[in-house]
DNA sequence: AAAAATATCGAAATCGTTTTCGATTTAATT
DNA sequence: AATTAAATCGAAAACGATTTCGATATTTTT
């Protein structure tokens, strides 16, 4: 392998010399400088990162950490989004990203925290960290920069990034309010997600600013799981055949409840409207398309990568970041009163 | 940071002894490397890869390649499969892995080998390589052990791995044959894939095992695209009235024609038949379910994962691989006539 | 008891960089 | 011409691990 060594003695200089025309250090003369160029050229030269990054300390490196690998069927495709939100963010500051993948499956014998330490990763985001997670508290202590999509804390290191799920299922609920709609249901996610009590939240909102008195039977929890929402769905039509609406945490969810609603041979959006969470890519493809609150992944983890930049780079303290969602109504919202 | 001497200090013993002690050497007393556990316990040790990795020359990583992440739009769920699949591999073997993504949208400074040496890495998983991309021939000779996903070819460290396109294809269209179509189009993909080449192949072999004649003007090319797919329907249509059905390179490209025909009031299966390619994740969700031909991508990831580390660890050479695929008939053939 | 074999340890070299700081040369200033 | 300043270079010390090889202590063999 061809090291510094061998470019700085084809150049007939020393390896420091190679060393600072490379990187641009300013007192190396311009002529030894376009002789260490060529020579590198010649070699066909490429620095050794571990080395280089040994010596720096620290890697120009950021982790994505999915905790929640097994569930990325692909079925969404926010995992493709996010990834491609953190890769174009690297790309802009000359960062490289590491993947760090951990299923809840399979044992696993490292911390993210013990993974970033051991390849000196200057930041991290995370996705999918439910409050229970084991090493919840250990990456918010930890002085590495890092920022973790879907919640909301921040300190000194740590910041966080989500759309504001209260006012996105306030909105959307109140679109159904608007729309005529009284009678409410609402499919939740599972409690260890703070999404789930924030759509909640919104949902019971938009309800109390209307008028309409909140009644928890009506709102299930269906684990963001499709097929549980597809279990779910007779019995809670079934139980409560008043409701004209149903407000899902999920467009997975959404779908789920939507295929056995086909079924049951109940037709939507004429006998019960329903809304989803998220704008997957199945969603405008389902029949009739799913209406939705459009979540916009991209952006999301885009700016959480810009936020460990920010707080490594320019020291700042770790923050909470809203970004912007949508509310896009397709065709599984029927409209019973002009408002 | 607390590094090895650190724990040396604590443990009353020297850096080699630790290191020893930490990588499962005989040479050292079992009390002492009790103690040296304890410290490295107490102190929180982690080793610095970098450092390691430097030492040893090369990292114990394999690099996962998407080189056309634009189109990772994440529809097709194929990426997050293929991922899935390496990092189970990876998992298995304990390597790590580097995902490294390039778009040809934007300049790329960098070549995949220049990567890839850059960081010591030990081998390579290629995705979405055309042939006329530059950097093809470079792979290729490259003595860096590499597999590439979705073509065919095979040298001392490369290898390949696909499914048996032309036979898929093949058993495609007898599909259309077997249930009494005779009239049969073909949408195919980009020429720079080699897979559009194999599946036309087969698209031949089996009109010419079943008498038919081969039309050229029958078979166009929609590029991998859905909405070029979608555009070139109508005019399809039009021209070719008597296609009974119309084998496609890819579901994304089925989906566009099946959205068109929809538009355009023709019925399917009734009017036109379709089959498709890939079994992407939206494929099941359309109405009618498209039938098409499953390819096992997690397989595909995970076999190639092993062959790299087949040439790696145990001096194989490269070869091409084929991994099993599935007709699977859902809602797009209408049979004309019994068998 | 002497010799040989074994067990256990540590000093030091090494991997390929970066970076500090002093040395030397050249140019600018007085 | 003497002094000062600027430009350019290189020796050497890190970074944090692994690994070779010799040293010492202990045990076994003769």
């Amino acid at each position: 392998m061809v090291s510094i060594k061998d470019v700085a003695k084809l150049a007939n200089v020393s390896v420091t010399v190679v060393s600072k025309a490379l990187n641009g250090y300013t007192d190396v003369n311009e002529q030894t400088r376009q002789k260490v160029m060529k020579a590198a050229e010649e070699l066909k030269y490429s620095p050794n990162m571990l080395a280089k990054n040994l010596k720096q300390k620290v890697a120009k490196s950021i982790a994505l950490i999915f905790s929640n690998f097994e569930r990325a069927d692909g079925k969404d495709g926010v995992l493709v989004q996010i990834m491609s939100g953190v890769f174009e963010a690297a790309n802009k500051h000359k960062y490289e990203v590491v993947i760090y993948t951990r299923s809840l499956s399979e044992q696993q014998d490292k911390s993210y925290w013990k993974f970033c330490k051991e390849h000196k990763i200057s930041g991290a985001i995370i996705t999918g960290l439910k409050t229970t997670d084991p090493y919840f508290q250990e990456i918010i202590d930890s002085d590495l920069p890092c920022v973790v999509i879907d919640t909301m804390l921040s300190g000194a290191n740590t910041g966080s990034i989500s759309t504001d799920n209260v006012l996105a299922a306030q909105q959307a609920v109140e679109h159904f309010i608007d729309k005529g709609h009284r009678n409410i249901g609402m499919m939740n996610g599972h409690e260890f997600a703070v999404v789930s009590k924030q759509r909640l939240e919104g949902y019971q909102k938009a309800l109390e600013l209307h008028g309409i008195p909140y009644d928890d039977r009506l709102v299930i929890n269906a684990d963001f799981s499709e097929t549980k929402a597809y279990e779910m769905t007779e019995g809670f039509l079934q139980e409560y055949p008043h409701m004209t609406g149903v407000f899902m945490s999920s467009d997975l969810m959404a779908i789920g409840f939507m295929r056995r609603c086909h079924e049951l041979g109940v037709q939507i959006p004429d006998q019960i409207s329903v809304m989803g969470f998220d704008d997957i890519v199945l969603s405008s493809y389902m029949m009739p398309k799913l209406s939705t609150v459009r979540q916009d992944f991209h952006e999301i983890s885009f700016t959480a990568f810009e936020q460990v930049i920010d707080i490594l780079e320019n020291k700042q303290k770790g923050t909470h970041i809203f970004v912007p969602f949508k509310i896009v109504d397709r065709d599984t919202i029927k409209v019973l009163q002009s408002p």
